[in-house]
DNA sequence: AAGTGGTCTAGACCACGTA
DNA sequence: ACGTGGTCTAGACCACTTG
């Protein structure tokens, strides 16, 4: 199972691969509790000390959590995740409010060219496309356009009864086992449509700021194109660079 | 120095505490090579791996940088991390290209309510202003405004002679002794001024991307107040969360 | 009391850079 | 050849949670 020997892949990385393929082809499950380290050093013949790095490391990339006394167990995505890792916008005082959301439409259509190309899907595939208007807090002030591969999102229209949550990426965890672990985002200044501005309540060509996000899994796979457009009049867009 | 026994600060994060003031207060500066894991072990009564430990972290928080066979140095900013850590413009390719500047006005003013506000200083206190544009390779790209602290950058102004340089923060290290570790970003959507329009070949009211970067030293002091107005017609801001 | 993660040690050996 | 950081081990003890 794991080579050693001179020149070879350190162990721990060995380890920290293998632990990343159980989460990631779902045989172990977000909030989990995985083995003990001594449980798993046993099993791969390994001292508790080399485990331990490889699961150090991937605590740190939010792939397990360490909770002392308890075990430790596979990241979940909940509302504090969704809003201090995912959610950027903020008012001009720095706080942070999760925006309710209404949902204009959720239909199925298929992949314009666009969305094709930033899923990473042919040409032609049938997607999702969900809009809604968020609210901070009783201010219209992000339009957002949510595109998903219909494959891998099976029936998300039928589910229309029960509402859209708020928090998306709980229900992709919850209803269609996938996991968001990582984006790479986009931003532009572009000008409001008619749509943008009669949903916005503000006049056509209102500089709004678009972030255009790709939600990748733990395998780098695109599973969701979101496109923003924010008016930041009161609000802002927050980013650190540690 | 170290202190010891049940219920007190693990050793390591006083080590790492112990180092970073090293470096914070200018004992150790950037470039410098540190006593070697094994040396700051004996001196510090510890074990390597305990030193090790604190190393690590502060490796991951861009304080330090180990080089196997060589030694652990304090990071220096060169024009590598001021082009992949700190600079976030790229074209529509997704290419990070580090534009050229052309700097428009360099002088000492009073600080603005608003620049003394995000710099944290008294109002009225003295500071520099530069102007500049940026251009991406030919074409003007960006309008950047930058506000320093006139106390911590002594006859900046003065230095007029030799042209500031396209990348600022190698020149703050090496000229003033100051070391940005990190920064805060807020994005907004903005219409392009007279000026901003005339500078970057756009009509009067377009959209432009405004980027205001208020950079800190590793001691979380904030030493500079950048904004950056940014035509993304052919460019954008890029954020990875990973 | 038992089991988990968290800290710390002492020592072995490997990989790399420099002289 | 030597010194550096990088990996790995075996074992001790602490802090915390649960039964």
């Amino acid at each position: 199972m794991l080579t050693t020997g001179k020149g070879s892949i350190p162990l721990y990385i060995q380890i920290k691969d293998l632990l990343t393929s159980k989460v990631g082809n779902g045989e172990w499950l977000p909030g989990d509790i995985i083995p003990s380290e001594i449980n798993l050093a046993l099993e791969l013949g390994v001292s508790q000390g080399t485990v331990r790095k490889a699961i150090t490391e991937l605590v740190e990339n939010n792939v397990l959590t360490r909770q002392q006394g308890r075990g430790t167990f596979v990241s979940n995505h909940n509302i504090h995740r969704a809003l201090f890792y995912f959610f950027h916008i903020a008012d001009n005082k720095g706080h942070k409010v999760l925006p309710v959301s209404r949902v204009l439409k959720c239909h199925r259509k298929q992949a314009s060219k666009f969305e094709a190309q930033k899923l990473q899907l042919p040409a032609g595939t049938d997607v999702f496309r969900i809009e809604r208007v968020r609210s901070i807090p009783e201010k219209p002030t992000i339009i957002e356009t949510i595109t998903l591969a219909a494959e891998s999102f099976f029936d998300l229209d039928k589910e229309g009864n029960r509402e859209l949550p708020n928090t998306l990426y709980e229900l992709y965890e919850k209803e269609f086992g996938i996991t968001i672990h990582s984006a790479d985002e986009q931003l532009r200044a572009i000008r409001a449509s008619k749509q943008d501005a009669k949903l916005l309540n503000l006049e056509v060509g209102t500089p709004l700021l678009e972030i255009q996000r790709v939600a990748l899994t733990l395998n780098k796979i695109p599973v969701e194109l979101r496109v923003s457009r924010c008016n930041t009049h009161q609000h802002h867009y927050q980013n650190s660079i540690f």
